[in-house]
DNA sequence: ATAGCTGCAAATGCTTTGCAAGGCC
DNA sequence: GGCCTTGCAAAGCATTTGCAGCTAT
């Protein structure tokens, strides 16, 4: 067993938080390895705080709440709200749309490439487009 | 002047209710009044509300949540998620996408055709689509 | 040293619920 | 009359905030 001080997984999710300006407090860095460990996750700040809880990471849900912010505000993630009451965190933040199962709950991620998106409307007076949201909500 | 007892708007909106299977209570046919005699609308519960006492509809928010819901469910209205905390009814329950203006928090609606959807992924497992939501956020 | 974080608990704000009273068929 | 609706206030939930204490740099 060798100490866990520092393994080249941390040290990625180090950098990625130093690059995106943000301190790599202890509770920081635990969350962003529970996140961007795994390749693509959704998650919600319940659901992470409780995996965190699981990996033995003590941080309150407000600071859950907190990180999850900083990092969507950081473009670490990207927040997709499935409706009032239901949000989730994407760790993928390139292009791309979501099927949405509404027995489960679940999101999957559904590649920009698949869908052809044509003939976009200009956005009015002159407004730039922030983001374009899809999700396909299917009833299993 | 004449009474205000039965307009024509009023039985067509009377009509509706009755044929969503909806019972044409006071409160309702007066909420399903604002909402559909004057054209498609996006509102929010607390904005209908505050519409509703400006009229002198004498209704409680409780009530407007729930017509709004049932509305929703007899598919007289379809809800529109924007975030958490920020929920929109459209009177427009055609196919069709939105805008969604951040600085202002205003829908607009996008036609259908406006948008090619084209290469829709299959729903895994055999599930069905139940609906498409598109929105552009777009920053002015 | 110090600007930025975190934890806790209380506060918010939107939405739902419970139940008695009222109204539509 | 019977069952669905309403109103009110209270409850619920997810999320946010205030502030004292910590901590990364």
């Amino acid at each position: 067993m060798r100490a866990k001080k520092t393994s080249p997984a941390d040290l990625t999710v180090l950098e990625r938080l130093r690059t995106a300006g943000l301190r790599p407090t202890r509770q920081r860095l635990a969350l962003a390895k529970l996140l961007f460990a795994q390749g693509h996750r959704h998650v919600t700040a319940e659901g992470l705080f409780n995996e965190a809880k699981d990996n033995r990471v003590d941080v309150s849900l407000a600071t859950v709440y907190n990180a999850l912010h900083d990092f969507t505000e950081k473009s670490l993630l990207r927040e997709i709200s499935i409706d009032s009451s239901r949000s989730y965190f994407d760790t993928n933040v390139g292009d791309h749309y979501h099927f949405y199962f509404e027995q489960t709950g679940k999101l999957q991620d559904i590649p920009a490439e698949r869908i052809a998106l044509a003939n976009l409307p200009e956005a009015p007076g002159g407004a730039t487009v922030a983001r374009v949201d899809v999700i396909i909500r299917v009833r299993d």
